[in-house]
DNA sequence: GGTACACTACCTATCAGTAGGTATTTATAA
DNA sequence: TTATAAATACCTACTGATAGGTAGTGTACC
């Protein structure tokens, strides 16, 4: 792994525990054995860290995740995978989910970031209104953000309460 | 209004924008009128602070929504009293729920903080979990938390996307 | 005289970001 | 092939701003 990649890694984690400002230069430096300074050879400012460690969230959540249509024509219910996802980052990761930390945060964002949280939504909304359509759903749009709102919702208040079993309780 | 209820005012604003990073004693002292140092005086620590912020929060959401069953008995559907306050604080307000982005944020807070955001989560299913009995509702404890669930989750991706429709279409 | 509520003045720690330097590697041109 | 230029990836040292918090003082009111 590079320096770069360790780095994003690193802010990963302290995002998703306490949102934006849960992370420092110097700590994420620390982390990854170079210096304070040098960590701005890799990301001009922090709101450039920000909005990469977002893109690549999105990025790799999507990839997780496969195309709806695939997944339906495998025989399988693609909300459920999209469930299986979310109930994995909480589980096994212990930790909340990094755009719905970043989306709660919006108002106080640089607007780069806040761009790519708005991305993680737009693209997430748009696979789950697959989903639904390819499910034969009569609202897949209305679906798609009572999924989502329900699943990012689940997540918090099981993180509030330091009790998953209100998650699973959820999604039921 | 006192000073210690302006700069619980002025706090509340600024955290559910951002967090509880979101505010400084510097700050909430500028907007009150008076010097950072005095603000110690009300709140020993930003902790303390932080934790009558949630608890006063809670008990003024709870007093806003009354006993469910006296709106049962009133003739009206608790949940639908209990969305439109959800809806209000999204749309007069443009605010995040505070202990929705608190408990988000959870793992970074000060014990007291966190407790007394556990408390709001706690108190609200209760509330909903009478709510749904009296609706007579078959499973109220899941309903409770799936309807909490789902306004919570609608209002973030709302806020994150800068679209209140997105609330309206999720709560239908 | 004591309590409430504010003040000045200051502390230490931390923050993001900058300036400028140093090796090492890579690409280019004589 | 070799000298040179440039890019890569780090470093030390520093700045100015801001953070939460403390000590001690002043003043008005009961």
């Amino acid at each position: 792994m590079t320096k770069k990649q360790a780095l994003l890694k690193a802010a990963e984690h302290k995002v998703r525990l306490g949102g934006y400002d849960n992370f420092s230069f110097r700590e994420l430096a620390q982390e990854v054995g170079i210096k304070s300074a040098s960590v701005h050879y890799h990301f001009p400012t922090k709101a450039d860290l920000g909005a990469e460690l977002a893109h690549q969230y999105t990025d790799s959540f999507l990839e997780a995740l496969g195309k709806p249509t695939a997944i339906y024509a495998n025989g399988d219910d693609p909300i459920d995978t999209y469930t299986a996802l979310f109930r994995n980052a909480l589980l096994v990761d212990n930790k909340m989910c990094l755009c719905g930390l970043l989306g709660a945060q919006g108002e106080s964002l640089p607007d780069k970031v806040r761009e790519e949280v708005k991305r993680f939504f737009t693209k997430n909304l748009a696979w789950l209104r697959e989903a639904h359509a390819a499910n034969g759903e009569s609202d897949p749009a209305q679906a798609a953000i009572a999924t989502m709102s329900l699943l990012e919702g689940a997540m918090m208040i099981s993180k509030a309460l330091n009790d998953h079993s209100h998650f699973e309780l959820a999604v039921q």
